[in-house]
DNA sequence: GCGAAAGCTGACCACATGGTCAAGAATCAG
DNA sequence: CTGATTCTTGACCATGTGGTCAGCTTTCGC
């Protein structure tokens, strides 16, 4: 029956992992460029440079392709989910931040691409992870981002909406790489011009929602038990 | 033959002009959830209540329906593109600009998904658009922004990556809607929430650009002349 | 009222889709 | 070496796709 159960990571032979892999990366690439529907197993074979027949070999089906494909990128994104607490700084957890998204942006546009197209058709696959998970995860730091208000370590701006706005301006670099491209005229997005952005979304981020002085975190830590 | 030039918008009788407005409006909402390729004719007929000939009888082909889309959004964008020179009150140019790009999010959502969708599969049928015009139009403005950060109306930051911000944080509430809802656990976004993200959005970008002090518009432009 | 133009649509076409299957080829454990 | 397991793949299928077309009905100017 040839069956297997995609729990494990590092199962399966060297063939099956490698194949696998060209199979994900083509298929990220289609998935991300033309939505669920829109995506064909023969263009994504063809991309990772094997027979239609063996991509439903390894996959299934279209449908455990694409879910598989998702929670690859979800599991990418929870791990840069460290948590916080109230007793750090805030400038440096939000600078840390908004690093780590437009770092993601960078090595995965293919997977943060596909994760728009899934959100842009209504999230049907990701509903219960977006209202489950992710919200809880959202509701914890936003507790946090409501600490360091209550105790003026910066403006009582909505956490929620301040969440959106990194996720937005960090992910826009992945999802409309396109416009950026066009508009900027470039090839491509180098190091340097991401460092730029990245300087830029944390100057604005800070400075807008008043966080108190971003580089005084040692004093603070240290301070903490004194007081 | 019954072939009809789309050059303007008022031609063909009141049929005509009824049939098309519900094909665009169903196509419209069709595309954007699933891309151009994983939207089909039929799904469109269905919504706009026709039958598929009909669609091709007045679209003529997928093709033409979608880039006349794509043009329709054009035109409701580049309605807001009103003129600005470096006279203008810097926080009140931006206060105005994030306004209307965040009714343009909020009144027709399903057409700023259909131009996120477009960017999304690498922009294809706009990539002209997106190097000629739009390119131009953000050059303008991008100097209009260094003027006033030279005049020290604000901090010298870069006016694109500014105006990418600004575009992707309005943007989101459309295109990533199902997320917003799914996070904030709502049916819907009220106006008021919108009112709220405007008014945050705002405050963010004007404080963390350092514009000066916003409501000084009348003055400055009086004491230009002085000076 | 009449003729022309516009509107309508089911039947149809070539092609692409996701998926199945059987039969052979390669690999590997013992 | 051998038997079993994994891998490979072309042929095939039902269904859906965008698009054409012929023939019908409706509308409308005169």
């Amino acid at each position: 029956m040839a069956k297997v159960d995609n729990t494990s990571e590092q199962e399966g032979g060297a063939i099956r992992r490698r194949n696998e892999r060209a199979i994900l990366a083509a298929a990220e690439r289609v998935f991300a460029r033309h939505g669920y529907r829109g995506a064909s197993l023969q263009e994504i074979a063809e991309q990772a440079g094997l027979p239609k027949s063996n991509v439903l070999y390894y996959m299934g089906s279209k449908r455990k392709l694409y879910v598989r494909l998702l929670e690859r990128m979800m599991e990418r994104w929870n791990a840069m989910l460290d948590d916080i607490s109230p007793e750090d700084d805030p400038a440096e957890v939000l600078s840390a931040f908004i690093r780590s998204k437009m770092q993601l942006s960078r090595t995965h546009p293919e997977g943060s691409r596909l994760f728009a197209s899934e959100i842009l058709g209504g999230a049907p696959f990701l509903q219960d992870y977006l209202k489950g998970e992710l919200r809880d995860w959202v509701e914890s730091r936003a507790a946090v981002f409501r600490e360091w208000a209550d105790r003026g370590l910066m403006d009582p701006v909505d956490p929620v909406w301040l969440i959106f706005l990194i996720w937005s301006t960090t992910q826009h670099y992945a999802d409309f790489e396109a416009q950026v491209l066009g508009i900027t005229g470039r090839d491509a997005l180098s190091d340097q011009d991401l460092e730029e952005i990245t300087e830029f979304l944390t100057r604005v981020v800070i400075k807008g929602c008043g966080v108190k002085h971003p580089a005084a975190r040692a004093e603070d830590s240290a301070t903490l038990t004194e007081r």
